[in-house]
DNA sequence: ACGCGTCTCTCCATCGTTGCAGCGAGAATC
DNA sequence: GATTCTCGCTGCAACGATGGAGAGACGCGT
């Protein structure tokens, strides 16, 4: 294996006879080019396989198109098909994303907010779970920055957010409207006050019992402090072993409602005959199991939209129009009820 | 918003009132740097907020430590898995992870062969859908390349391959063990014939019913041509649709086995008593399924960890251990089939 | 013939960093 | 006391590209 040294314009100009800028004017579709001149050029890029060395341009341009994307975990659902958008999204607009997994702990989020890992991309989509509002002093940061989610509430930087108040108040309404009276909420983080979605979700589901007249039983808001399939099935499992037995449960995310599910299921509790179940984003997974799970429908196609769309206001300095007052924008995308098998209304006796 | 420029050395070195090349030498460790010195240097970094920049340090040290991660579609949990697995061994050799997603058709992906997003990048880690072995004479690379999968049966590159023949096989044959003598296979490509996975995993369950002296039924084994959760209802409704009733399915992925179970379901065909079923890609998905999913998981920790290992080697100039006599490493990953409740032994009468 | 504008191309500086050569000062060696 | 060595630091060139200034050629109107 030769070392093999990377072709430069400067070859390509020797090669083509012509000055180097010449080259770059061809690369980059300068009109002013003879016909002659960049056939010749092209041919010589053709012969040497030369490529553009994106580095050296982005240093000497002061910008990369590239994007940073900042999320917990790819292997759930909901940020795999938030990525997923996000680069459908950024491709549309000619930029690249690299990706940086921040899940691991609360250090990991800092350092890719102030680690030069930003100096490599024009601006970052982040969505944190471990930081929030109580850390805004250790939160500096001067390049285009959207924040995705109810962990950072600062009104310095353009946010995005999912409608989860509303979301869960109006999941929780449609069990009362179906007939639950005893309804449980799963993944209550009774750490976390005025950040993290799930007080945000909580608050939706108080909201549709106090409309309906119906008490709220802190027995029936149970705590879940991660939300994959295991947390859900646990949840259920003390909760029933405490004698509680709901007739509606309305899950903070669809993982949360498949590891309930299948709990409920191993003791023979049927869904939806004997609770039902509505879970939260609407996964490719919940149309698929069996029974089908009724979800709230985050928008995350539009939540993807909206972040790149700010980020790439501010990348090009523009004031994003959905800015307030303030300065900086808020913006919640609405949601939608998926109503399916698990949350299907009773059949007439 | 006022234009912010950036914070260079040149700025941090007149602050602590030393030069550029000392500050250099304080952000990367040198050690021949008085204590003094690196303390006001250190404390200028604070003060200005200076950040390193990644571009410039690339452009000049010739790499990044960023590799190039190219995927169809990170919402297909294999892909999902695979990514955060490549990321977090990525994570532990403190390199980046640029993601590149590919699936839209075979021209991107030749774009992201060939275009100039490599040379932002050390090597890149590919796993090709549409590209296959007959375009090889379109693929000339000159970085390090690993490739994942079977649709690119090139021997000049490091490749990684799951064991799909063995894992199809070993499926096939405990169906056969467990008592069923129709089994179906479900996401077969007609037009593929040496390469992709499909063909692959076909043979393994030819194998499996030769060994077995079943007759193989064409009409069981089920085209699929893209692998999510409704063409695996499509398929199982077409077989059934079409008169055919196996008593055992071998899915190409879980999606499609989710997908396929769903339909059965609806036709209220039990799984597993009037058939089981097996996945493929053990995916945290099919646990969760109701009935469980049995599947074949094929030990994507380890094709990742695999996959970094060569490129790295790759990288650092070093043939890889695992070379064989062409020079290049052919890597098949064991995998391991996982029973569960699709595929449970028939309870005694 | 002359000035003027347009087209085509070249040259030089520059982006922010690091490799390398080298220079004093003091310590260690003979 | 002369020589080597190590330490601590500086300055310059270079990585590969682009922006901007401007030079020469050509065509056009007068």
């Amino acid at each position: 294996m030769t070392q093999q040294r990377h072709v430069t314009m400067h070859d390509v100009a020797r090669r083509a006879g012509v000055s180097v800028k010449t080259v770059s004017n061809v690369v980059n579709d300068y009109p002013f080019v003879r016909d002659s001149t960049r056939a010749k050029v092209l041919a010589a890029i053709d012969e040497l396989g030369y490529s553009l060395n994106m580095t050296a341009k982005n240093l000497r341009q002061g910008h990369s198109n590239i994007i940073g994307l900042s999320i917990p975990d790819p292997r759930m659902p909901y940020f795999a098909e938030l990525s997923a958008y996000v680069m459908e999204e950024a491709r549309a607009r000619g930029k690249h994303v690299i990706f940086n997994p921040s899940g691991v702990d609360r250090q990991t989020e800092l350092d890719v907010l102030h680690g030069s890992f930003s100096t490599l991309t024009d601006g970052l989509i982040f969505s944190p779970l471990h930081l929030n509002t109580s850390d805004a002093a250790d939160i500096h940061v001067d390049y285009p920055l959207v924040i995705i989610g109810e962990h950072l509430r600062l009104d310095t930087y353009d946010r995005v957010l999912t409608e989860n108040t509303t979301g869960f108040r109006n999941a929780t309404a449609r069990l009362i409207e179906l007939g639950c009276r005893r309804i449980a909420i799963i993944g209550v983080h009774e750490w976390e006050q005025d950040y993290g979605s799930s007080p945000y979700r909580l608050k939706g589901y108080r909201q549709a019992l106090a409309a309906a007249g119906l008490p709220n039983d802190p027995a029936l808001e149970i705590p879940a402090v991660i939300w994959y399939q295991p947390d859900g099935a646990d949840a259920v499992a003390r909760m029933l072993d405490g004698g509680i037995r709901p007739d509606g449960i309305v899950c903070m995310n669809d993982l949360l409602a498949m590891g309930a599910m299948q709990e409920l299921s191993r003791r023979g509790i049927c869904v939806p005959q004997d609770v039902k179940v509505i879970g939260y984003d609407d996964s490719t997974d919940s149309q698929y199991l069996s029974p089908s799970l009724s979800s709230v429908d985050p928008n995350l196609r539009e939540v993807a939209r909206m972040s790149l769309e700010l980020l790439c206001d501010r990348i090009e300095g523009r004031v994003p129009e959905e800015a307030g007052p303030n300065g900086y924008a808020e913006v919640v995308v609405p949601s939608r009820l998926v109503e399916r098998e698990s949350s299907a209304p009773d059949s007439l006796p």
